[in-house]
DNA sequence: CTACGCATGTAACACGTTACATGATTCA
DNA sequence: TGAATCATGTAACGTGTTACATGCGTAG
């Protein structure tokens, strides 16, 4: 799983500019991907010139050009030969949990504060994530990208729950 | 965040092999960091050099040699400041969740079976946290150590419930 | 007058991954 | 006899990150 099969499959289901993508990323996928500008256009610009995807440049008055992207025939199938590989293991990194880790050189009230911070950070994401899936819906969801936003959710309930119990505990104990 | 980081932490608890660093990064860390021979040793080269930590060579009958890394001063400093550091944000990679943002391009068959493969490799994974916890007490665990614990427990349990859920709702559906 | 939305890009860098390489001992 | 445990390493490679650079229109 590289950007490149990321990008690939966005454009397999329609052309879209860079632009759009990042918006994708940040709205659908921001559970389990992120990807910068810094990897969206150089990929764009391999992937174009290894033949697996068009550029179209569209002149916009009052906006700067757009540069829409459509998959080749041969992209779809180099999409098509990603989507049959073999599962790669879910990482995870959590620079949070790291402290936590490390925790007995915190003073509590350092602790207290990792941690209201993750729930900031955790509960932001959350609320992202929900408030664009009526969007997502009106505008097509399938039900296995349900299961993307069911386990996003179920994923980012259970930290709060374990986050805000640790809080009580951690300001209890003090 | 960084597998610096990380390395240097463990050894400011104590003076540890490259070999058991890796063990704990498997045992104790993998809900949310892994880390490959290929990162540790160079890393512990590098901080060697740049005077973070001191290396001792153990020699050993019918096993190989050990290289038993303790941190200096000046490596505690470094490690204090990263403490001190803006937690960064979590960042999931799930190749999983890719394929069923993708899932139109799948067969049923192929779905479940990438749902049946997840299922597994969730459920060894919390198998495996579960089974080094009784150790890590043995061994002393912190408060705060625990909260990791527990949160991956907790996700494992709830990525597996929604995975669960989604087999026999697509089963059902066929 | 500031910030945000729209829109694209590059250059340098660092980090980590992958594959390869070795080898004795012990347990099943 | 094969697999697992103990134990360390390198070399090449690729991918993605960070910081920088630009610029108009619109809404508050």
């Amino acid at each position: 799983m590289q950007g490149k099969d990321v990008v690939l499959g966005l454009l397999n289901d329609q052309p879209r500019t860079g632009y759009e993508i990042k918006d994708i990323f940040e709205t659908r996928l921001a559970y389990f991907f992120d990807g910068t500008y810094g990897m969206i256009y150089p990929t764009l610009r391999k992937l174009e010139k290894d033949g697996m995807i068009t550029k179209e440049v569209v002149f916009q008055e009052g906006k700067p050009n757009k540069n829409i992207y459509s998959i080749t025939p041969a992209g779809k199938a180099e999409f098509a030969a990603y989507m049959q590989t073999e599962l790669a293991d879910e990482s995870i990194k959590s620079d949070f949990l790291l402290r936590m880790y490390f925790g007995k050189h915190l003073t509590t009230d350092q602790a207290l504060a990792f941690i209201e911070t993750q729930i900031d950070h955790q509960e932001t994401k959350l609320r992202t994530l929900k408030a664009h899936y009526n969007e997502w819906i009106r505008n097509g969801i399938t039900d296995l990208q349900i299961v993307t936003y069911k386990y996003g959710v179920a994923n980012y309930e259970a930290s709060l729950t374990v986050l805000k119990q640790a809080y009580l505990d951690i300001a209890d104990r003090q």
